[in-house]
DNA sequence: CATATTGTGGACTAAACAGTCCAATCACGA
DNA sequence: TCGTGATTGGACTGTTTAGTCCACAATATG
């Protein structure tokens, strides 16, 4: 697993639908996110609908009733694994999103984007993309879940176009939300196209073509740095 | 048969090359294409994971062992559905894709593109691209189709791009392939998005940046029509 | 018309699966 | 220390699954 799945869940901010047990004790509270962890690499790995009860059991340790427990059913499990994989893949980006209000910026998180999926030999795609073409059509809470998850991706990148327009770096007619949306696009695009194909390069084209739509509402004021390329 | 120990090791040898049995008689090829015919349908409305064998054999009325004799397991009958798939793709678009050496006939793809979604609610996505979440890791044969039909598209339209820059539409630096890319890009991913919000403005936004992109290599010279949009 | 090839029906196996249930064990507050 | 609720173990059910096997029917071909 790539993307490193030893982030810590925020149990209570997403479970507070209830659907779940939140566990009142420290040896439930290890336990369920023992199991989440363990349902999540699964997920991972085999797929949405390759992840089995009895994998998460192998893996955990776990008794058919703890799963039952801490979780309402299956689904509610995969719900759950959606969002833990979402906290991962922004938490893994942290560091870089905080920065996308400038070109500079910018071109890192790119840059950052493309050498994982290189160490990767391009496979795996996006974890949260991944989700959407397995479960978007078979379980609208799921559904739901990953349109939540890619928001909170979005809202990153709309707020630092947003950032930037105000501090000039972007025209006065410049869209940052339609912005966010168009790259974000560019991103899964090619995450998938790279996935497919095994080719980190496909991502890489996809990005240099985002980037020069971005650059399309930069401002035209001068002594704008970080133009070439 | 008597020399069952014979067929064992024939029919390891021979798998590679006998994937899946084609039918001599007239009844034979209507009983496969109507199990193929069934399964895509399957696929599509239950994904390649929740379709099953019984599934194919309700709703065609086929008996286990016409399954097996025409197809060699369950995963080749998934893989020949993925080419029966990217087949309908490129068929539905056959008209469109013949254009797309034209400002005017890519502006007419895209607004086709956006239209469907329109009309199908955001539902669905990308069949094909669908597919390549849920089996570019778990199957690498089925990899190797998804990619071999997402080339089959993208080609259309890298060739189309030649030929406007043949015809000087295009800066003489113009790079088709990586313009084909880009562009195939923005619809996987302008697809994912209009699936998961359940909105086809995410494509058009994708489809626009994709088009301003395009028209980044748009040869400079004048009375070009088309400009506008 | 004879017969070899191709197509079809369906019983059968063995495994994997989600989900239920109850009794046993643990941990914490009174 | 006691008791109550949280936690755990695991047997059990019933269903669904992919895949095998063999006998029978249809069809082509000489």
């Amino acid at each position: 697993m790539v993307w490193s799945l030893d982030c810590q869940v925020q149990s209570d901010y997403f479970s507070l639908m209830r659907e779940s047990k939140v566990p009142a004790t420290g040896r439930g509270r290890a336990t369920r996110e023992r199991i989440l962890q363990a349902a999540a690499e699964l997920v991972a790995e085999k797929g949405a609908a390759g992840m089995s009860l009895d994998d998460v059991r192998a893996r955990t340790g776990a008794s058919r009733s703890q799963l039952y427990h801490y979780f309402e059913d299956r689904d509610d499990l995969v719900r759950k694994v959606i969002d833990v994989t979402t906290n991962v893949v922004i938490d893994v980006q942290a560091g870089l999103l905080k920065h996308l209000d400038s070109w500079a910026g910018i071109d890192r998180w790119f840059d950052a984007l493309v050498e994982l999926q290189v160490d990767r030999q391009g496979c795996g795609g996006c974890p949260i993309g991944s989700l959407a073409g397995q479960l978007a059509e078979r379980d609208s809470g799921a559904r739901a879940a990953i349109a939540a998850g890619l928001d909170r991706w979005e809202t990153h990148l709309r707020d630092g176009l947003a950032r930037m327009k105000a501090l000039g770096k972007l025209r006065h007619d410049a869209d940052p939300s339609a912005l966010a949306t168009a790259t974000m696009a560019s991103i899964q695009g090619g995450l998938l196209l790279t996935q497919v194909r095994r080719d980190a390069c496909q991502l890489r084209i996809a990005l240099d073509a985002a980037r020069a739509n971005l650059r399309l509402s930069a401002s035209s004021r001068p002594n704008q740095k970080g133009d070439a390329r």
